[in-house]
DNA sequence: TTAGGGTCTTGATAAAGATCAAGCGAGGAA
DNA sequence: TTCCTCGCTTGATCTTTATCAAGACCCTAA
């Protein structure tokens, strides 16, 4: 680990209430890893041994069945993935790949376990972060079942904008493919997505969103708070 | 409340662990109510005030956007709603509606959230409960966008069918256009679904489910614990 | 008993989205 | 530089799903 970097471990709400002992004990067991671009650091199915936190670059969580292959969320540091696999100890349900060249903090879920159970603390920063989590999942599956395709790429980019600081142009900083799949379509209509809303003052080069009308914008996607707020 | 019921409930799994007083405490402050069927418990939006606990009949999860709804699942006795949103303090992502005659136990959110933070087998509780919800919505997820609407149908009979004991028949409890809403498809689309399920073994005469033909429709339905099995 | 309202089903049609095929264009390697 | 690869786009077509309309069925209340 680099130096420093413990120290902004530390200072996640999910670590940053923990008692510093049991803090110490849980990164004694810690290993500190780098991968390369493209890499399947877990698999859906295996058991949860290990808690992950992404420390460098960003991780992409994906689901698969039947041949079939699904984008369900990308992680960015610093953040942990697969909490609710590891305090059920039970397999994961998702798989992960690394995008780019990433290092990764392990934990392993028993030592989690082991402490959950008996640091209040860290028992109150995990409530929170799974009622977010699922909250957060609750809020994807609104978006997915009730939009159209057209629909939910338009509420992304409002979000991605707002998280920009509404600056009116930002840079996507995901494929295309791999948001078409997040977003629940297929490339080509992604393409296909984008021209439709260049009639709403949208308009996309490469990876440079330009959003030229957001009034426009806004009264054809309808965000609210209750499936496009983040921290709601 | 009726006599024996408190006794069912302090059993829950969510409750079974809580400090006896701490119990006691937030049980003084509940309300007991009755419901008629079809009555909106809670609006999507409004401030989550109270923990809920279905105690006989069953509620309706749903959410709405843009004048469209969509059955999001259904809470069968005895058992909680809208734990997160209690905990975030955040206003509920979803609606709920009495299906039938209801009786629901009504827990101040402020009581559950105080308790929670000084009760360690009460905050152990909601940490499982909260894992289990959220890869919940996770399976539901993978369901939805790696899955066709028949696989859907095929795979819940699946899953109803288990439930029931694998008698190879049961009774649907839910009415058509509520469970074409719960599995993302217009009630057209669930009636021409069932017609093509009879091709692999499958035959439904109003809310009565036959399966003939078990190993025919879980070739069709291709089931997977991680998404199919409710309890991993 | 009948009338009315709701659900469910069916068929015809429309819209949304997926697939297939081809070509463009940026970036990397020889 | 040229060639190759890969991601993206576009058009044509097909599949899936939704919508609209009509009729069947069932339950309930007058």
């Amino acid at each position: 680990m680099r130096p420093g970097e413990i120290d902004e471990i530390r200072k996640l709400p999910l670590f940053a209430a923990m008692l510093p002992e049991n803090f110490d004990a849980l990164f004694r067991g810690a290993y500190v890893q780098s991968f390369p671009p493209q890499i399947e650091l877990i698999r859906e199915g295996d058991p949860a041994d290990f808690l992950h936190v992404v420390l460098e670059s960003s991780v992409e969580l994906f689901a698969t069945w039947n041949n079939r292959e699904s984008t369900m969320a990308t992680v960015a540091p610093i953040a942990t993935f697969i909490l609710a696999a590891t305090i059920k100890n039970g397999p994961y349900l998702m798989s992960a790949r690394t995008l780019e060249k990433a290092r990764v903090i392990l934990l392993p879920s028993a030592d989690v376990r082991k402490i959950f159970a008996t640091d209040t603390g860290f028992a109150q920063a995990i409530i929170l972060d799974l009622a977010q989590c699922y909250r957060s999942v609750v809020k994807s599956h609104k978006d997915l079942k009730l939009r159209t395709s057209v629909e939910r790429l338009a509420n992304y980019l409002l979000r991605k904008d707002q998280q920009a600081g509404e600056q009116g142009h930002f840079d996507l900083r995901i494929e295309k493919r791999r948001l078409a799949s997040y977003l629940g379509m297929t490339a080509e209509n992604l393409s296909r997505a984008i021209r439709t809303l260049n009639g709403y003052g949208v308009e996309i080069d490469g990876s440079q969103v330009r959003i030229t009308d957001r009034k426009d914008l806004a009264a054809f996607a309808k965000p609210t708070p209750l499936i496009d707020d983040p921290k709601c």
